[in-house]
RNA sequence: GGGCAGAUGGCCGAGUGGCUAAAGGCGACAGACUGUAAAUCUGUUCUCUCACGAGUACGGAGGUUCGAAUCCUUCUCUGCCCA
């Protein structure tokens, strides 16, 4: 099966110019895309990216992780709705870094031709002048062309407007294309389905200035079924760094994936092939309840971002918190409370319960709750358990009494959100 | 430079002197139901307070008023139009 053939039946193709499928049949190709660095790590949204990346190398091909630099400082108009902050130079190398680490760990950067590259585009916009740029790359392009694309008229006719900075945005991305084109030979540019107008004018301008053919294709932008976004949870961002999301919390958003949305995301995100997973989805049709899909989900993704052992670890504090949730809390040994690694770890003073303190209180000092107010009302809705009781009593006074091996205090808040709180 | 419109809670958006901690929606959190889903229903969603209540808060700063998100002055920012 060929790399298009491949990420079509997993659902990875949303548009593609004609004549990308024969290009990558015929040749091996330089295909890139390109990463924001917003932040210094990367995060569950980037995993798509990357992995149109990891395949298009399996399917030997060469692949090119573009870090935009220079882009970052211009800010990018596709779905957004408002002007962005921009980066300062030095944030923008320290996130390029993170990035960089980050994807060594999914792409091969030492196997001959096809090893994977990583560029910054900041690298060559630094030597272009102003003046250089609209003489050789603004002549090529009509600001009928610019303005037609739908990202730039949407906020033109909004009441926000676009500063020209933005406005700009889609020629300096267009000329990375064209700079990789005709400095990498590279081309192909993949990326989600927003970046598809900016993409167009890629090849555009490669048409235009070099007479060059380049080829596209972008991948439909990942939703939930309930229409929100995905890769955020309650705890903000599912990041793909450990220090910043644990292998266990990780794991734990995927567990949570809705059935349909497993369905879909399964191809997504996993190598497993077309028969496996139908036959997953068959498995799970007849008894949903045992979260077959979502299980190997969490499982397969797990181990491919972060690697066995982490994925080991997720697994035993899952069994801890999940399954054996019905074992009393005074009965966990010591081993057991030490194995909930990566649930969110908070510390107490202890000499604080020598007189007892009101469960209120102790909810937000530790930090489980971000105020009295909230913590209050959460308990008050039955929404919060200690030790795995649940409590409903605010006046309820936490003294030495509640604490397991002399050091520990369990807190959930909801269903799923444990912390850990060590008594020291 | 001139004219006009606008700036409200995480977001969208109503509110044009007291009944406004500010409608409604989204998002988020919790509960019920379940499968650590989805859908649905319910509650919560500035801070402190068990509560009564208090304190902050409608772009910034002043002012008018017993009382201001609402009126005035001024500044900042945004959009539109003219130059």
């Amino acid at each position: 099966m060929n790399f298009i053939e491949e990420l079509r039946w997993r659902g990875m193709i949303q548009d593609i110019m004609p004549g990308t499928e024969e290009l990558l049949s015929k040749e091996m190709v330089s295909g890139y895309v390109g990463f924001d660095p917003t932040a210094d790590s990367l995060h569950i949204g980037s995993l798509v990216p990357i992995l149109l990346l990891v395949h298009l190398q399996k399917a030997g091909h060469k692949p090119i992780a573009l870090v935009g630099g220079a882009t970052g400082m211009v800010g990018d108009p596709s779905g957004k709705s408002e002007e962005r902050n921009l980066l300062s130079e030095e944030i923008l190398r320290h996130n390029e870094q993170g990035i960089r680490r980050q994807l060594e760990k999914f792409l091969d950067f030492n196997c001959g031709e096809r090893s994977a590259e990583m560029v910054n585009n900041y690298d060559w916009f630094k030597e272009i002048s102003f003046l250089n740029f609209i003489r050789d790359v603004g002549k090529h392009i009509t600001v009928n062309y610019m303005t037609a694309k739908d990202s730039v008229k949407k906020r033109i006719e909004g009441d926000t407007g676009i500063s020209f900075t933005e406005f700009t945005y889609q020629l300096v991305q267009g000329y990375d294309f064209y700079w990789l084109y005709e400095n990498k030979k590279c081309k192909l540019q993949m990326g989600g389905s927003d970046q598809w107008g900016n993409i167009v004018t890629g090849t555009e301008l490669i048409r235009r200035k070099a007479g060059g053919e380049a080829f596209a294709f972008t991948c439909p932008l990942i939703t939930k079924s309930d229409g929100s976004k995905m890769g955020k949870s309650e705890k903000g961002n599912i990041w793909l760094d450990l220090s910043k999301t644990s292998a266990f919390e990780f794991y734990q958003f995927w567990i949570k994936t809705s059935d349909t949305d497993a369905e879909k995301w399964i191809r997504i995100f996993t190598f497993l092939d077309e028969p496996t997973i139908n036959e997953l989805i068959k498995e799970h049709a007849k008894d949903p309840g045992k979260n077959i899909l979502q299980k190997k989900l969490a499982e397969e993704v797990t181990r491919f971002v972060h690697g066995e052992e982490s994925l080991q670890e997720a697994l035993v504090t899952t069994e801890k918190a999940f399954a054996q949730k019905d074992i009393p809390a005074e009965d966990l040994t010591v081993e057991d409370i030490k194995a909930l690694k990566g649930v969110t770890q908070l510390k107490f003073q202890k000499n604080k319960l020598s007189d007892g303190i009101d469960v209120i209180s102790f909810l937000a000092e530790t930090g489980s709750f971000s105020s009295k107010g909230d913590a209050r009302k959460t308990v008050q809705g039955g929404g919060v358990s200690i030790n795995r009781k649940k409590i409903n009593d605010i006046q309820l006074k936490i003294d030495s009494s509640f604490l397991l091996h002399n050091t520990y205090i369990l807190v959930q808040k909801g269903k799923s959100s444990h912390f850990l709180v060590e008594v020291v």
